[in-house]
DNA sequence: TATGTTGCTTGACATCGTGTCAAGTTGACA
DNA sequence: TGTCAACTTGACACGATGTCAAGCAACATA
């Protein structure tokens, strides 16, 4: 697998990632093979079809920026409170690097199969930090009486969906900044037992 | 306008409501002409686009639907607080009417600019709804002075949009009444002076 | 040096959905 | 009877995905 000639694949796999981050609308094939310095037919060597070229270009994104060391601080925060902090400030600050890549798969969800599961793979990825956060808070009696910890984790994955980041960054024009930390104390209030702060 | 021949047209926009409220994901020209029982060739006499007929069949959902009447029952309300109940109601009961037709034209949305606009109209005019809501609150006094009231009517915004709802109700498999009371709940701890329940 | 393999190229073609065009049918109305 | 409007069928252009065949250049190995 990893004794392929890696060059051409991995400029693919640039290249496609590249082109979506650019936020460019409508990306074919054909764009990236041309940004990839090679035939359209050629890429077809190497990826079956486009959707699995994107799943592809998922799992690369996620290597290259090593996901896990990026999302994963949360876990050396001490009280849950903190870990939920740190939860929401990786997470939405790694958003701008995948939400190309999100809103591609999303767009073909109904066409493709492939982008479908590879789509849900990666939110459920980001549910389980969700959930992980809730837990901590739970164990140290700071959750809210009003949910259970699975309503808890619902809520908690919706209002850190890429969508509502993308709505509020983009359609309202928040900075990121802001979405950071305006974000947190909305999660907060929705999330911790009554008057913390 | 309204001297055309009225009754193919309507059988049209009937039918392609149909089509995507029922759930089938890509929905062609060629699916609605057959549901509306005439040609796919007809079907361009009365709508030059796909993307026309669309923003057509939104239009006509909000008519049919009586939309005015429907989601601003929250102006009879005399409390800021009173009003957001309401409107969060009166919306998310509404969405399960809507969100097939805004799944279609936002997928339609990079493609084709008369949907992209269609759907922006539409969105625009469910934030004047939270807008008005949220200055009802700021009237009040009952709005957390952590928030401008335009920050405020972003994140209302966002907490209530079609895709946080889609993702509440199915994927994680959210009764309405629950999405209907939880979010009410979530909404106002966010927006809400602290204490106030 | 001949041979075969690998990775790519070009060009042609099938399929599917949107949108267009032309010619013909049907029914209502004057 | 003639005309007009709405609709029909059939053919076609176009863009995007995906397939197939033939060829070419580099490179390793007998």
């Amino acid at each position: 697998m990893s004794s392929e000639n890696q060059t051409t694949r991995i400029r693919i796999l640039n290249a496609t990632l590249d082109l979506l981050q650019s936020g460019s609308a409508k990306v074919r094939v054909s764009d990236i093979a041309r940004a990839a310095g090679i035939s359209r037919q050629a890429l077809y060597l190497h990826f079956a079809t486009r959707g699995e070229l994107l799943v592809e270009a998922a799992r690369y994104l996620d290597e290259v920026n090593e996901v896990d060391r990026r999302l994963e601080p949360s876990r050396s925060a001490t009280t849950g409170r903190a870990r939920l902090k740190i939860w929401i400030e990786s997470w939405g600050n790694y958003m701008p690097e995948i939400w190309g890549l999100g809103e591609a798969l999303a767009a073909m969800q109904h066409t493709d199969s492939d982008a479908a599961e590879a789509l849900a793979d990666r939110m459920q990825a980001v549910r389980h930090g969700c959930a992980a956060a809730v837990t901590a808070l739970a164990r140290d009696g700071d959750l809210t009486p009003d949910l259970t910890e699975e309503q808890a984790t619902d809520l908690l994955w919706t209002m850190l969906s890429v969508g509502s980041w993308r709505q509020l960054r983009f359609t309202c024009g928040w900075s990121q900044d802001d979405y950071v930390t305006r974000m947190t104390t909305a999660v907060e209030a929705v999330l911790l037992r009554n008057d913390g702060r």
